[in-house]
DNA sequence: GTCTATACACAGATAGAC
DNA sequence: GTCTATCTGTGTATAGAC
């Protein structure tokens, strides 16, 4: 514990973290563009100069923002598909988990989600590279699932997949900290949804 | 057909429609203060001044875009709620109309989606009412279809209807028109995820 | 309705003292 | 590691001729 530390406090961070969590703020406020570096400086409480000592330029800020939430989240995936045995628990234990960093975390998984566009062509490649990585694995999961006859195959896993990501990251835009409902009542709702549906009865079904 | 034509081919439209249709790819390739509006204006052919004799200014196109796909949205929805009379079958209508919809017209989608925060507090609470009377439609519906015991209960319609709208925004930032699914099949499948749900058997459920 | 020319503000980034 | 001062480019918007 003498330095570095991960702390979610907004004390004793060093003056690079800081830099990296207003960033976070500030891009999902006002998107990438809208925010200047003097905005971010004042934040943090320094010039717009001293920036420069702790980063390349604002552009870095907004890939290492992007790259650090994606290997948070690969980290949960890895994780939980090495602990589960079952394909389809794993699977809702995966989506919970994806939906608990991201409200967590809602500055930088809205940043990452929504400003990639901004970074240089070389730089966004980079970044969806590696959200596609995070992506096969779900799809990966959903597939076992298939194989192991938990969930329907009339809809190829790829597109199971893209469903419930679309079911998780839109979360983020509407969560509210002081609602009614909390990351895992949200989290156990979704999955819900999206494993059993929102219709009741047969009506519809073929099974 | 004098004149004013609301026609989707990008000849013969007035200028001022063509700056409305050229702000939305830009704002949705780039954001909104990503952009500026000497691209704009070299995108319909004309100088960045001759734009202000047009438009009162870039914000303005950005209102504008908002309202009038809201509007849109809502003229889809009040016609699908009227011919209906089946809720859920409605709520199928609504859903599968309302991607469609997005889908033909990705970046005014997109930008209304995710720009509202570039508008003056003014104009966005604005354009926020409008799109939560939208909401309140499709919500209405959902607790409709409760009542008639088509859709479970256990969910309150308001994070029902969160989950439909998550279920159908996020397509529009991964659509991609060449792909191999089209606009109607991926509201089937979304519709098909969202009313039964992914999972196979009655593993989970409790009726 | 479109142009050229331009005003004015402010952006990202650097130089160099402390 | 932070500051003051400043460079340089570019943004939105206006003035006024055609």
């Amino acid at each position: 514990m003498t330095d570095g530390e991960t702390t979610p406090a907004e004390t004793d961070q060093s003056t690079g973290e800081r830099l990296l969590a207003g960033a976070a703020v500030l891009f999902r406020e006002q998107g990438y563009a809208g925010t200047t570096t003097r905005q971010l400086a004042a934040l943090v409480g320094i010039q717009n100069a001293s920036l420069y000592h702790h980063v390349g330029g604002k552009e870095d800020l907004l890939y290492r923002l992007c790259m650090d939430t994606l290997d948070s989240v690969a980290a949960t995936f890895t994780s939980a598909v090495a602990a589960g045995t079952d394909p389809l628990e794993t699977l809702g234990t995966v989506a919970r988990g994806y939906l608990d960093q991201a409200l967590n975390d809602r500055d930088r998984h809205a940043t990452m989600l929504t400003e990639i566009r901004s970074l240089s062509p070389q730089r966004q490649a980079e970044v969806i590279g590696r959200r596609d990585k995070n992506v096969a694995i779900v799809q990966e999961l959903v597939a076992k699932a298939q194989r192991a006859g938990q969930v329907r195959k009339d809809i190829d896993a790829k597109y199971l997949t893209l469903a419930l990501f679309n079911l998780l990251n839109w979360s983020i835009f509407w969560f509210n900290p002081e609602g009614e409902l909390d990351h895992t009542a949200i989290g156990n709702l979704l999955w819900t949804v999206f494993s059993d549906g929102a219709a009741k009865g047969d009506s519809k079904r073929k099974r």
